[in-house]
DNA sequence: ACGCCGGGTTCCGCCTGAAGGAACAACGCG
DNA sequence: CGCGTTGTTCCTTCAGGCGGAACCCGGCGT
């Protein structure tokens, strides 16, 4: 089929979603045949499209009696997906207003593979910015983000990340496994970390957990600003309690189920 | 790649997981570059799959900024998912209550095509059974589960439910929707839908819609049994307060979002 | 202003590997 | 004990997926 001019798709990714949404859909096991009917499609056709989805695991294939079912996999997609949109939903509104009281850069971020991932930032109409930018990775160990989430780790997620190699990003950077520790254990008596210029020269960031239902850190939130604007005691315990105010009520409207830790990346193939 | 022996697998169906995958699980809005340098695929592959992905809404394309996000077709499937899974996670328990107090078959079936299909059957250790099987699909108009529904759907759906060509299944089927409507008001007063021998000689059913938190009727229960034995007014009246308060049950345990009425069918293709 | 650069899109020829008809096998049912 | 239904495998064909490379475009630095 297909002329010329169709945009860049790719059929059988396509048809074998039309079969994905098919199985889904019904909310029950379902077998070849009965989805060869529903999707028009082949008989052998839709055999490799349910075969390969569920060697992905996005859909499950019940031996027993021969049907497919919605997979772990795409549940877990959907569940991270679901977290995701809904931290950022409930963490915007927090975000500008603590932007707007104190005129600094408000930061969102998860942990992935290692590091912290900005997922949102919420900028200053002021220009002087080294700032991150969404999507961008820092250490654990040199931004208050991370900190603030390794500290409300369990032990087993929070050795590796001490061990790893540490990078120091400025001469402030902290890269011995002791002095994070006690940080550590700091920012769990406050609810809080500070990070003065070790990521990056003359900012500083004041950064909060962001807690699941169960105490596990699925996020952080942190202001940052130039040091010479944050420096002063009373400037930071304010700020601090705000962020930790926010980052409470962020918790509260979150799922409360406990997150399983996510699973391991996705194997393309399988072969001998 | 891919000598003899590998499964019946089709490549670009993973890899095209692989890249949904990537980009579902950032949580934010990514570049065609950017996934490139994490699946490792050639760019215009990647490109490729974005977009057939794009093209079937399970990923969303943003022209302004350039980037890709989890599209609405996922979130729609990963959310009717959710919900069938609750129902019948919650449902479960209720049923084998029920079942086995009553000795009876309990069914839950929702709509779909303007039909009712069944999505769990508890039947008894009994053998006689003219029974139906899970997946399999009846009228709404000739059985309790359908009336159960019908009873609380708004006009603009119940309209065309009662103006279709309403099917005799037996003598007696009621096809006017005269009838239809009069049982429908009756069914909204008791909380219960009747069914006697309409979609099958000798067969009596109780029915009860399942409601969501708006008040839709999402799913629905029901006791099914020879004529004879759930005759007597008795048993009827018993059985019928059973299922409510089962109902009931089910559907304060369940998500309470107004569920959006499920969209139209995925377009498979866009040719000119 | 200009040219470089990085990122997105398009082109094109190769050839894989997806497609699907048909034969085959495995049940389950009568 | 066969028939029908459903799942699996085989085989041939050739569509169309692949991916390198060229191209385009907008932003940035000089």
């Amino acid at each position: 089929m297909s002329g010329i001019g169709d945009d860049y798709v790719v059929q059988p990714v396509m048809r074998a979603l039309q079969v994905l949404e098919y199985v889904t859909r019904q909310g029950r096991d379902v077998t070849l045949t009965e989805t060869v009917h529903n999707v028009k499609l082949p008989k052998t056709t839709v055999f490799r499209y349910l075969q390969s989805l569920s060697a992905a695991s996005f859909l499950e294939y019940d031996l027993r009696h021969d049907r497919y079912r919605t997979g772990p996999r795409f549940r877990d997609l959907a569940r991270v997906d679901r977290d995701l949109q809904d931290l950022r939903d409930h963490a915007r509104p927090e975000m500008h207003r603590l932007a707007e009281t104190f005129c600094e850069t408000v930061n969102l971020a998860v942990r992935s593979q290692g590091e912290i991932v900005y997922i949102d930032i919420i900028g200053t109409g002021r220009p002087v910015r080294m700032q991150a930018r969404v999507g961008h990775r820092h250490p654990v160990h040199s931004t208050s983000l991370g900190k603030a989430m390794a500290a409300y780790l369990p032990e087993d997620a929070m050795g590796p990340i001490c061990r790893a190699p540490l990078p120091a990003m400025t001469i402030n950077t902290l890269t011995d496994e002791r002095s994070l520790r006690r940080q550590a254990s700091n920012v769990r008596r406050c609810g809080y970390a500070v990070e003065i210029g070790e990521n990056e020269d003359g900012l500083m960031c004041i950064g909060v957990p962001i807690l699941d239902g169960s105490g596990y850190p699925v996020a952080a939130m942190s202001l940052s600003a130039p040091e010479k604007r944050l420096r002063c005691r009373d400037m930071t315990a304010q700020a601090a309690q705000a962020l930790k105010d926010a980052a409470l009520r962020i918790s509260a409207c979150m799922g409360t189920m406990p997150s399983p830790v996510t699973a391991a990346p996705m194997q393309i193939g399988m072969q001998a």
